[in-house]
DNA sequence: CCTGATGCCATA
DNA sequence: ATGGCATCAGGG
C-alpha cells in the first residue's frame, strides 16, 4: 500500500515514536523505501514500538548504530495537517510529541492487515412471506446502499433478530458471505428534506454555510430548547455536500445517544461513533474510514479530535462551555481550543455551541474574532420560566431542613396540578461531612484529602476524589467517642428523606449519577420521567443537560449559593451556566415554568444577572473583574505540578522553584505558590501546584521551558505542566 | 516507559 | 566471591 516514498532503501529517515524518548530518532529506510507520514514499527532497544516517518534523519549520526526501519505499517500514510496539528498542540501544551502521537494512535490493531467477519447482501430470491420483521431487516438493508453488512448492524438497525435474519438467509434473500473488516458506514444523505426551520433558525443557518469551505469559527448561541442542534446539522448537510468530513464533540458519551437519533433523522443513516465505550473492532474501522474518507461524519468525545481524517470540513464543539472538554490527566489539554487549532490547518469551519458561552469564546466573539450567531426565539411555543429568588435570610427553616416554606408551597401547587417539580442540588449522596460532637474531628479520606461524603444508600462512606469508601465507623476514629458521629450539609439522598417527610403521597425520583451503574439504566430513567411517572424529580449536575420533560414546570435550586464562594477563577461563570441550564428545564413544552433559587446572597451580582435575565450585563461585569486582574482570557495563566510520596519534598522543590524564577520575571509573569493542588493527594502522592501568570501577549511556554528544564527532578518526584488550568478549587 | 548495567552492601 | 536490590543511563 505504502510501497516507496522519497527514502530508498539505506536512506536514513528520522522517526516519531509512540516510546518515551522526546526526540526524533533516525533509522534506515526498509527495503521498498518508505515515505514522510508513513506508519511504522522500528526496534527501541529490546522492544518494537509504533512511529511515523517525521522527515529525513540527523545526518551527523553514528552510522554504525543505525538500525533499519522494521516494517512499513499497511495503512494510509499521516496527513501534512496532522502532523503539523500534533507538533503545534505538543508546543502548546509543552507536552512531548510522542505522548501526542499516542493520542493519534489509541487504536488496535494499527498495522495488522484487516481480518474478514461475516456479512449479508441482497440475495437474488424473494423471501416467502413479508412479514413486518422481515420487510424492516430489507429496509435496514438498503439503507447502506448495496453494501454488505453485520449481523450486529443489522439487527440493531432494523431491530428484528438474529433468527429473522438467519430466515431470510435460508430461503435465499439474503446471502450470507465472509468479507474484509473494515467496512464502510452506511452513506449520509445531505440533501434528504431536514425539519422545518424557525426563521431565526433558518437564517443562522444559512450564515453557516455561507461560511462553510474554509476556516472560520462561530459561537452558535441559543438558550435550550432554541434548537441549535438543527441549526448545525445544516452546516453539516453543507460541509458532507462538499464532499468533506464533519466531526461533532460531545462532552458526555450518555449525550451522543439522542443526537445519533436525530443525525439518523436528518440524514438517513447513523454516524460513525468514538469513544471509550465502542469496542476494538468498531475503533479499528472507524480509523481506517477516517484516514479513507469514507467516515462522513463522527460524533465522538474529545479523543476523536486526533482521528486521520482525510478531508476535515467542519468541527462543531457541542455545549462548548463545559468543563469536561479540559483533559485534567496525562496529557493536558482543551478540546475545545485544540478543535479550533485542527480547523486552523485543515482549512475548516468550526461551530462552537452552547446556551451558556465559556468567558474566553464571549470574550473572541466580541473582540470580533468568532463570528456570532444567536438564536433568539424558541423553537416551538415554550417559553423561558419565570426567576424568583427566595431570600433564605428570611425563611424560618428548623435544623437538618433545606426546603424553604415558600419552595414547599410552589411544589404542592405543581402536585395539585398534575405537573412535575425539580428539586436541584449538586451535592451527590446523604451529606457531605461526617463530623465529631465530641471532638470537632471530620471524617477525610485515607489516600486523598477530600472528606468522605456519607452516602446512606450504599451504607458506606465515599470519598468524590478517588472512589475510595468505606463503613460508617460507630465511634470517632479520632477521640473514639461513640454514637457522637453527626451528618452535616445537604446531599440529594438527604433530600429524598425530606421531600417524603414533606410530601408523602408524592411519587419521588433521584437522578444522581452514582445511582446508575449503566449508562442504559441511566437513559431508561430519563424517559420514565419525561413520560410523567414522577412527581417531583431530585438531581444533581446531570439534570443540567439537556434533557426535555415536558410535564416539568417548577425548578427549585436549592443551594444557589453553592459555587459563588471560594477563590474559584471561574465560579462565577459556572455558576450562571448551571443555574441558566437548570432553569432551562422548566416549561420547554407548552406550559410556563418557574424557576426559584433559594440563596442567602440575592443581591449577588452573578444571582442578580440570573435573575435579571440580562446575560450580557453578567458576561460585560464578569469581564471587566478578569481583566481588571489580569486573568484569563485577559491574561495568561498556567500551572506546574509537583507530585511526589514524599510530602516534605514536593514542597522544598516548589519553594525553590518559586525562588529561581527569572526566567518567568523577564517575561513579566509572576508566580504564586506552592500551594496544594486542587486535588491535594491522588494515589498516595501529594501534589503541590505554582501558579504562574503572564500577561496576554507573553511568551509563557518558551519561559516555562527554559523555567523547568534545568531542573533535575529527584526520583519519584513529578511534574506536569497545565496550561490554562481550569479548576482551582 | 523498559531494560540492562552498575555499584554498594550483606552474606557465605 | 556472590547474590540482592536500588539507582541510573541509554535507547537511533
Amino acid at each position: 500500500m505504502n510501497a516507496g516514498g522519497e527514502f530508498g532503501e539505506g536512506a536514513a529517515v528520522g522517526v516519531l515514536t509512540t516510546g518515551p524518548l522526546d526526540r526524533i530518532l533516525t533509522y534506515l529506510a526498509p527495503a521498498g523505501g518508505c515515505g514522510t507520514g508513513d506508519f511504522v514499527e522500528v526496534p527501541l532497544g529490546p522492544r518494537r514500538v509504533v512511529g511515523v516517518v517525521w522527515g529525513p534523519g540527523e545526518a551527523g549520526f553514528d552510522a554504525a548504530r543505525l538500525r533499519p526501519v522494521a516494517r512499513v505499517l499497511d495503512t494510509p500514510p499521516m496527513r501534512p495537517e496532522l502532523r503539523e496539528f500534533l507538533a503545534r498542540a505538543a508546543a502548546y501544551t509543552l507536552t512531548p510529541l510522542p505522548l501526542m502521537l499516542r493520542l493519534a494512535t489509541r487504536t488496535p490493531a494499527l498495522g495488522e492487515p484487516p481480518g474478514s467477519r461475516r456479512v449479508y447482501r441482497r440475495g437474488p430470491a424473494e423471501p416467502a412471506r413479508l412479514t413486518e420483521a422481515r420487510a424492516r431487516v430489507l429496509d435496514a438493508l438498503e439503507a447502506w446502499g448495496g453494501a454488505a453488512v453485520t449481523l450486529a448492524e443489522l439487527v440493531r438497525e432494523s431491530g428484528a433478530t438474529a433468527s429473522v435474519v438467519k430466515g431470510l438467509v435460508a430461503q435465499g434473500a439474503l446471502i450470507e458471505e465472509e468479507a474484509p473488516r473494515d467496512l464502510p458506514y452506511p452513506r449520509l444523505d445531505p440533501d434528504r428534506p431536514g425539519h422545518a426551520l424557525s426563521p431565526g433558525q433558518a437564517a443562522a443557518a444559512a450564515a453557516l454555510r455561507a461560511a462553510a469551505g474554509r476556516y472560520s469559527t462561530t459561537l452558535l448561541k441559543g438558550v435550550t430548547g432554541s434548537g441549535k442542534t438543527e441549526v448545525y446539522l445544516e452546516a453539516v448537510a453543507e460541509c458532507l455536500r462538499r464532499g468533506r468530513q464533519a466531526l461533532v464533540l460531545m462532552p458526555e458519551i450518555a449525550l451522543t445517544q439522542g443526537f445519533l437519533a436525530r443525525v439518523e433523522d436528518r440524514f438517513g443513516a447513523r454516524p460513525a461513533e468514538w469513544h471509550s465505550g465502542v469496542t476494538s473492532t468498531e475503533r479499528r474501522r472507524l480509523w481506517r474510514m477516517a484516514a479513507e474518507g469514507q467516515a462522513q461524519l463522527v460524533v465522538g468525545a474529545r479523543s476523536a479530535l486526533f482521528l486521520p481524517f482525510r478531508d476535515l470540513g467542519l468541527v462543531v464543539v457541542d455545549e462548548e462551555h463545559d468543563p469536561s472538554y479540559k483533559q485534567e490527566d496525562g496529557v493536558l489539554y482543551n478540546a475545545r481550543d485544540m478543535a479550533v487549532l485542527r480547523a486552523s490547518l485543515a482549512d475548516a469551519q468550526v461551530i462552537l455551541s452552547s446556551a451558556t458561552p465559556s468567558l474566553e469564546t464571549w470574550a473572541n466573539a466580541a473582540a470580533g474574532k468568532y463570528a456570532r450567531l444567536d438564536l433568539a426565539d424558541r423553537f416551538g411555543p415554550a417559553v423561558l420560566p419565570g426567576m424568583r429568588a427566595i431570600d433564605m435570610r428570611a425563611e424560618r427553616l428548623a435544623p437538618g431542613r433545606w426546603i424553604s416554606p415558600a419552595l414547599v408551597r410552589a411544589v404542592e401547587a405543581r402536585l395539585a396540578a398534575g405537573e412535575q417539580s425539580l428539586l436541584f442540588l449538586n451535592r451527590r449522596g446523604y451529606a457531605p461531612v461526617t463530623l465529631c460532637r465530641a471532638c470537632g474531628h471530620q471524617i477525610g479520606c485515607d489516600h486523598c484529602d477530600a472528606r468522605m461524603v456519607e452516602h446512606r444508600f450504599l451504607k458506606r462512606l465515599v470519598c468524590h476524589q478517588c472512589g475510595e469508601t468505606k463503613p460508617v465507623p460507630e465511634a470517632c476514629p479520632n477521640c473514639g467517642a461513640a454514637g457522637r458521629l453527626a451528618a452535616v450539609g445537604p446531599g440529594v439522598e438527604r433530600l429524598a428523606e425530606e421531600v417524603a417527610a414533606l410530601f408523602p403521597q408524592a411519587r419521588v425520583r433521584v437522578l444522581s449519577s452514582d445511582l446508575f451503574g449503566t449508562a442504559r439504566a441511566l437513559r431508561a430513567e430519563i424517559a420514565a420521567i419525561a413520560a410523567g411517572e414522577a412527581d417531583i424529580v431530585i438531581g444533581t449536575q446531570l439534570v443540567a443537560k439537556g434533557h426535555n420533560f415536558p410535564l416539568l414546570t417548577l425548578v427549585g435550586v436549592i443551594d444557589a449559593d453553592l459555587g459563588l464562594q471560594g477563590s474559584d477563577l471561574r465560579a462565577a461563570e459556572r455558576t450562571f451556566q448551571l443555574l441558566r441550564q437548570v432553569a432551562g428545564r422548566a416549561g420547554r413544552a407548552e406550559r410556563p415554568g418557574l424557576a426559584l433559587l433559594q440563596t442567602f446572597q440575592p443581591d449577588h451580582p452573578v444571582i442578580r444577572a440570573i435573575l435579571g435575565g440580562d446575560e450580557e450585563a453578567f458576561w460585560r461585569a464578569e469581564a471587566r473583574e478578569r481583566e481588571a486582574l489580569g486573568m484569563p482570557p485577559y491574561g495568561r495563566l498556567a500551572g506546574v505540578i509537583l507530585s511526589s510520596p514524599d510530602l516534605q519534598a514536593v514542597f522544598d522543590l516548589g519553594n525553590r522553584l518559586a525562588r529561581e524564577d527569572a526566567a518567568l520575571r523577564r517575561i513579566g509573569a509572576q508566580v504564586f505558590g506552592p500551594a496544594p493542588a486542587p486535588i491535594a493527594r491522588i494515589r498516595g502522592r501529594h501534589r503541590v501546584r505554582l501558579l504562574v501568570k503572564a500577561p496576554r501577549a507573553a511568551p509563557l511556554q518558551t519561559a516555562l521551558a527554559e523555567w523547568t528544564a534545568r531542573l533535575r527532578l529527584p526520583a519519584n518526584l513529578r511534574l506536569a505542566i497545565d496550561i490554562d488550568p481550569q479548576s482551582f478549587l
